[in-house]
This record gives C-alpha cells, structure tokens and sequence, in this order.
DNA sequence: CTCCTTAAGGTACTGGCGGTACCCTATCAG
DNA sequence: CTGATAGGGTACCGCCAGTACCTTAAGGAG
C-alpha cells in the first residue's frame, strides 16, 4: 500500500469530498464534523485547522460540487429565450445540487458572513447577466421596448422562481408553472412597460 | 405569598409567554427548551407535557404573539392602495415580531409538517384576499383591465417583498424599493395585461 | 375531612453535537 | 540527520433535545 499520511492539498480534497457527500445525503444539518471528518479518513483536527466553523465548511463543500455553468441561450424568440432560461433554472434548482444550495441557504440564516458568499452563488452574477442579454436581444429584434431593460424586470422570473420554490415544498415546479410565470407576467409586463401611461388606462 | 402550584391553563400560558420572549430575544435558535422552562419557573416536563417537539412550541408560541390583523386599505387610488399594503407588509416583517416569523420560517425548512402551519401565518389568507380586493376595486373604478384580477398577479407585490427580503438582510426596506415595486412592475405589469398580443409588438 | 388521581416540580440521565486541548507521529525542507 | 510542520488519535467541555423516575402539591369524589 502507497497509504502513507495524506497532507496539504491532498488531505484538503479528501475532505471536501467528504464534506459534500454529507451534504448531499444527509443535508446540511446532517452535515456532521465528526460524520466528514470519519468519512475522509481523519479526524477534526485536520478540519477546524482549515475552516474554523462548521458553517464555513458547509459553504467550502457546496462551491467544491457546484460547477458555476453559465446559462446561455439564444432560441430566437423572447418567449422561447425566457422559458428556456426558467427551465434550467428549474432543472437546476430541483437537482440533488440545489437542494443542497437551498438548505444551505435556509441554515445559514444567522451566519449573515456566509450569506453573502452564498447569494453571489445562488443566482446573483451570470444568471442576472443572461437575463440582461436575452432582454437586450428582444429589443434588438423590436420584440420588446427598450424601457424593459432594467434590473427588476431581468431578475423578476428568477425571483418568481425562489418565490414558488418558498411556497411549495420540495418537488420540482410543473412545467405549467414556469409558463404561467413568463406568459401571466412576465410578457406583459414588458408589453405594459412600452406604455409610459401614468394616468390610469380608464377614460377610455 | 400566594404563590402555590400553577396548574393547566394558567401554566401553559406562563409558558407560552416565556417562549415567545426567548423567541424574541434570541431567535428560534436561541429558544431553548431549558431557557424557557427557567424562564416560566418551571421545568421542561410540564413542557414536553404539552408540546413534544422544541418545533411544535416554537410555533404556539409564535402564534401567541401574532395578532393576525386583517390589513384592510381603500385610498380611492389603485397606486396608493398598492403602496399602502405593501408599506404595512413591509413595517410587519421588519418589526420583531416579523423578525421571529423570518426567522421560524429558516429554522423549520426540514419540518416538512410546520411548514403548512407557518406558511399560512406568512400571508397566506387574509393578505391575499386584501390584494385580491384591491385589484377588484381597480378594475371597478376603471383602472385596471378585468384580466389583472388573477391569483398571480395578486401575489406578485409580496413575493418581490419576500424576494428582497431574501436578498437583503433583516433591515426594513427603505420607501424607495416600495415604490419601485409598484411603480417599475406591478403598475406597468397591470397596464400590459390590458393589451392580450400573443404576437411580439414590433412589427409596427 | 380523607383519600386518590392527576399533574407539576426536581433532578438526573442519554446521546449527539460543535469546538478545543494535548500529545504522539509521519513527512518534508534544510 | 534534524527540527519545524502538520496529520492522527483521543479525550474532553459545554450545550442541547428529549426521557425516566420519583417526590409533592392540587383538587375532586366520597
């Protein structure tokens, strides 16, 4: 046998490895250290030496399993562009992946430091950023004014998303749900942004 | 003194009391089971007695200090009475007693069964009916098209809440994101459902 | 007033957890 | 070869949820 004494880097993987697969069959709050540290083949020393709290391995492990994949898409139509994007994210989010985000997310509602690193990976940087794009190109094409370019409108469908996600429990959303989010409101909102119409629409 | 051995009703109100200070002054995490029953001097038996899970006691004692208030506006205008609901939502989350609730919501994401209990707490019934009338009310007076009178739609101003809520920290919201809510989205979003154009408006 | 059921009080315990201390030992740089 | 570094093993502290067991006050039935 080559076992010898892992260190460094080595051992540090082995960890994380370990770490996430906790994660992902037991959750976070089953996410023991003294459960990881038996997985990894050591002990908690080895682990309070790199991260000083549970809570910091926890963020550690999800970035070690996420892969950080930029959405991108590009169907032609905004409709087709905007169902698309709500689907990954979907699919994404129902993944045994997202569920672990989500449960990290719930537990670290009072370690407000990690909260931040957690948000940036729960949809914050390139998913807003293709929602912009895929906004941009509508109104390239004439699809959509120009006036429903603008950061609440680009992060409205993945806010409805966490939204439905918050309301029912678990299961992935039906495929209905993610249409009614784009046609009920998203759609025409953008149609209703091109009217710049303070006074009420009465009168008429 | 007449101090004696307090009994049934008495008891479980002392004790409820008790809860919900701990809830309030250190969170649900910090409601501990023996903190509460030193708290209403008393032991954690004559809790268990009555709640068999910490989960279970933390949502009495949650529903002992929520009043539940029925919020009712009529301002005359749909504008205002938007803003008027959502100013109130947002006072009530931000006060402690918001604080608790936000914070019992995080705690119990893996009590599948207190989520139902909570989740109704949260805005489920009365809210929705106050967004409900509002929108009738508008559309009543002209403001709004009758196919803005639609579940969606109706929840839509407090999901961004919850949404902002989510992605900030615990301070109340200021006025602006109010505002914003109402003015960059709900209102142009109500506008837009007037206009039923399943195909793109450009072309013109 | 007495007795007896009921429920509250007191205390101690189990088991699991996060986190720390201490000491032993393998590894690697010099 | 040697000494600093870091991994391994283990025991420990304090805290917590939940349980067991016994003592003691309260209140109703007779």
């Amino acid at each position: 046998m080559t076992a010898g004494r892992r260190r460094g880097v080595e051992l540090e993987r082995a960890i994380l490895r370990a770490a996430a697969e906790e994660l992902v069959a037991s959750g976070y709050a089953g996410m023991t250290m003294d459960k990881v540290a038996r997985r990894a083949g050591t002990n908690k020393n080895a682990i309070y030496r790199r991260w000083p709290q549970r809570a910091a391995l926890g963020v550690a492990a999800y970035k070690y399993v996420a892969d950080a994949r930029t959405p991108t898409v590009d169907t032609g139509t905004l409709r087709r562009d905007a169902l698309e994007l709500l689907r990954q994210a979907n699919a994404s989010w129902s993944s045994p992946h997202g569920a672990v985000l989500r449960d990290l997310l719930a537990a670290a509602a009072d370690e407000p430091a990690l909260l931040d690193l957690l948000r940036e990976q729960a949809g914050g940087g390139a998913l807003n950023a293709a929602w912009f794009a895929l906004l941009s190109r509508a109104v390239a094409r004439g699809e959509a004014p120009p006036e429903a370019v603008q950061p609440r409108v680009a992060a409205l469908p993945m806010t409805l998303l966490r939204g439905e996600y918050a309301l029912r429990g678990v299961p992935a959303l039906p495929d209905e749900v993610l249409v009614e989010i784009i046609d009920e409101i998203f759609l025409p909102l953008i149609r209703g942004r091109g009217l710049a119409c303070p006074v009420p629409l009465s009168a008429g």
